[in-house]
DNA sequence: CATTACCTGCAA
DNA sequence: TTGCAGGTAATG
């Protein structure tokens, strides 16, 4: 989903939903389809369903229909929507859901690279992504954080990213917290002090809190459910910004690959 | 580790 | 036409 800030605000727009009433789901990209994997079949097995509550953990989305939960990742493209009612779907919505209200939940994804679980609670916490899901990074306690990424070797950016060390970091937020903890996205954390990992904790608070703040990012595909934009792209102070300066000096930023991912740094705060 | 694959759209 | 995109899994 983008990251875990746009799964944050998704959720929290989410809201209207609860105690709503499923009546159908219908699905035009069953490769996307995670345990029941057959539209069919979640259509016969969903209806009466009421949204119980709605979560969050990293990037994902929950919906807890008590007996059963059907689940969300947005992946790279995927966008979540409650529109206007009868509204025709268009083109990139490839999951539906629909309530006894007449109104819907959409699932937007050109890519077709997002993800949808449908079962009971255990089955979808037993699949291979959710099983092996880190603390969540707005959850995560300085000491857990240290200490799991204190298990690993190799370069720090590369290990934000995985979500079994913590759950929600994505590319933007990654760029972001190395630059306002001043560390080098190659540096390999057994090199990294106390320190610097105590900054790298705070900066990785402070980038997901106003991400949240600023309600996320739009960037090309991401939007609110209700169609609002975020903000979150104006704050940033490199991810993006190759060419433009450093907001902390006159050093113009830097794109490089790290991990083989798109990486902007400042080559005069993080050096390796 | 790095590279490729999964997809589509958009900008250079 | 090429390269790139907020993610992850499957390969060398």
């Amino acid at each position: 989903m983008p990251e875990l800030p746009e799964a944050e605000i998704t959720k929290r727009k989410l809201a209207p939903l609860i105690k709503k009433t499923i009546v159908s789901f219908s699905c035009d990209w069953p490769r996307g389809l995670r345990v029941v994997r057959s539209t069919r079949d979640i259509n016969r097995d969903i209806r009466g369903r009421r949204v119980r509550g709605i979560r969050r953990h990293g990037k994902v989305i929950f919906l807890d229909l008590g007996e059963r939960i059907i689940a969300f990742h947005q992946r790279m493209s995927g966008r979540l929507e409650i529109p206007p009612r009868s509204t025709k779907p268009t083109k990139h919505v490839h999951h539906i859901l629909t309530f006894s209200d007449g109104s819907a939940l959409w699932f937007h994804d050109p890519r077709k690279f997002g993800v949808v679980w449908y079962g009971k609670p255990e089955e979808v916490k037993k699949e291979p992504y959710h099983r092996t899901l880190g603390s969540d990074g707005l959850a995560i306690t300085l000491s857990d954080f240290k200490a799991r990424l204190r298990e690993h070797r190799g370069m720090i950016k590369p290990l934000l990213l995985r979500q079994d060390v913590v759950a929600g970091i994505g590319n933007i937020t990654a760029d972001e917290t190395l630059w306002e903890a001043r560390i080098h996205p190659k540096r390999h954390v057994h090199t990294l002090k106390d320190a610097d990992l105590n900054r790298l904790f705070r900066a990785m608070k402070n980038v997901l809190d106003l991400g949240i703040r600023a309600e996320g990012s739009t960037l090309r595909d991401w939007a609110h459910p209700d169609g609002e934009s975020g903000k979150f792209q104006e704050y940033l102070k490199v991810y993006g910004r190759g060419g433009e300066k450093c907001p902390r000096s006159p050093t113009p930023i830097k794109r490089m690959v790290v991990g083989g991912r798109g990486t902007w740094i400042c080559s005069k705060c993080q050096r390796l």
